[in-house]
DNA sequence: TTTGACTTGTCAAATTATGTCAAATGTAAG
DNA sequence: CTTACATTTGACATAATTTGACAAGTCAAA
């Protein structure tokens, strides 16, 4: 299960909404909401931002658990090299 | 410019090598290896490795800039929901 | 059972990645 | 100026991945 879909489906059974609803929002398929949800499949940025608006959410916390998760799965299995690979990023993204 | 293809053209020049040569080893066009030093394509890990083994480099030090380079993509142009999001990354890392 | 919510597998279409080729550019020597 | 060679670039075909829909499946409550 992904960051983003695991607070999206708090989110949603907080407010005793079903994954229909929210997938009529987003004008897709129930199927694809599920696997959102599930980590299944990636939403792009703007179903984030929907999703954001129609939970109630901070538009923020949500793209960046959605971000979180596209780090994770760039890492994939090299977990190894991730701590020295993400110092180097660190460094990059200051300038 | 890449992290990956800054440090191998590093080491190429520093060896007195043409792109001809590394290409060759990795049996692609020196067009593509071009490309890979420039940051214009990724290379894929197999490449790296090789790479590596014709530059009498460190394996480990060529992947964690591959490494790196993915990330750095992965971010885009969401860099001011990056250094949250590497948190939450590094975090998730620990399990 | 039946109903409704959710999940899963599969498929075609769309998008993106990969590597080659040909042409362009750069550079040093004659 | 030419030639020779290294590198770079852009266009392209092909391959691989992603995307979302659809249909069929599971599961729980009534």
């Amino acid at each position: 299960m992904s960051n983003l879909g695991q607070r999206i489906r708090e989110l949603r059974e907080k407010q005793n909404l079903l994954l229909r609803q929210v997938a009529a929002h987003l004008e897709v398929d129930t199927a694809l909401m599920s696997k959102i949800e599930r980590g299944k499949r990636k939403a792009s940025k703007q179903q984030v931002i929907e999703i954001a608006k129609f939970l109630k959410a901070y538009e923020e916390e949500l793209l960046t658990l959605w971000l979180a998760d596209k780090l994770e799965n760039a890492v994939g299995n090299e977990k190894d090299l991730a701590p020295d690979a993400l110092n180097i990023l660190k460094k990059n993204l200051k300038k």
